[in-house]
DNA sequence: CTCCTTAATGTTATATGATAACGATACCGC
DNA sequence: GCGGTATCGTTATCATATAACATTAAGGAG
């Protein structure tokens, strides 16, 4: 039986996690050396933190956890540490959520899409140049310029859905 | 010269807009009359309200208003009300802005999208089953089961990008 | 190395968005 | 009219996000 393609982050069997946070850190020091940005030790750590799962968190979530771990953290710690990743194009924000996910994706060409998971509550990056195509038609069409896209598409990832039928 | 084609909601020519707020009216209450809902008078005046134009609408805004009106109202009347309509269909939230905008489309295939401007604040809910049938063709393939959608372009609308440029 | 400017962080307070819980009313079928 | 259920009123509280200003750290010019 042929399991359908599906992304690492919808994937329920286990993958070598340690080494999608060590790829976020390092691709995320390069970019910032690479654009003279500034990855100081809290936002490298709330970027870690974000990545410790493929299930978007939380600002308020991630800022428990910082205060766990230094005593001293008040909102503005977390938020602006959320600014400067989402501005590097290091994280997105889940809009139906409230929450934020680290991004694994090349943004030259598309805009960030999602598949949400409303059982298991992952988040997987979907990149398909077809969606950004008929978006991009529609826009066209109605004289619209476009700017940003929200797309988060909720539903059942396959390994959720397989469990709910059996 | 031939203007693109455009939705009434992102037109900043005058159109009858109590029209608008008319037909939403009629047909809320003949989708509730038919369905056994039960439209009442604060969800009436709320779902009016939200229709005053088409730009999204915050829960707050409409609780001052109708706070004006009548005095009482906590945030619960308001949200109570708006989970009404959102269940009934007659409204959509807005996830990227916490607002709420009026809906005129008939939802039997195809599921909310929305242009959104950026400098004018309209919003207009467009149909295009084009992106409906890609990203149902993506989800297929990653065995992806489809609940709901939130698909929200920002960007400028026709009319403020031909300001911009003059 | 020191001074200076700017970026980043600490800190307090507050704004904004949403829900829990429970009692009081109004509606509807009988 | 009676009784059950949906709606609404009311109070309190939780959750999300930002304003404002003081303090500290980083990095460049001389
Ligand atoms: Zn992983
Ligand atoms: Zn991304
Ligand atoms: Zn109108
Ligand atoms: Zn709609």
């Amino acid at each position: 039986m042929v399991q359908p393609a599906t992304n690492v982050a919808l994937s329920h069997s286990a993958h070598d996690h340690d080494a999608c946070i060590a790829d976020a850190l390092t691709r995320a020091d390069a970019l910032c050396r690479q654009r003279g940005l500034r990855l100081t030790a809290i936002r490298r750590r709330v970027l870690e933190l974000i990545w410790a799962n493929h299930q978007p968190t939380k600002a308020y979530d991630l800022l428990a956890q910082i205060n766990a771990e230094r005593g001293n953290a008040a909102p503005p710690t977390v938020y602006r540490a959320l600014d400067f990743l989402l501005d590097a194009g290091l994280i997105h924000k889940i809009e139906s959520q409230n929450a934020f996910i680290g991004c694994a994706v090349d943004h030259d060409r598309n805009q960030p899409k999602f598949f949400i998971c409303r059982t298991c509550g992952r988040a997987a990056e979907i990149q398909s140049s077809q969606i950004d195509d008929v978006i991009a038609n529609e826009a066209e069409e109605a004289g619209f310029v476009v700017d940003h896209q929200t797309i988060e598409v909720d539903g059942l990832c396959a390994a959720c859905a397989a469990a709910l039928k059996s």
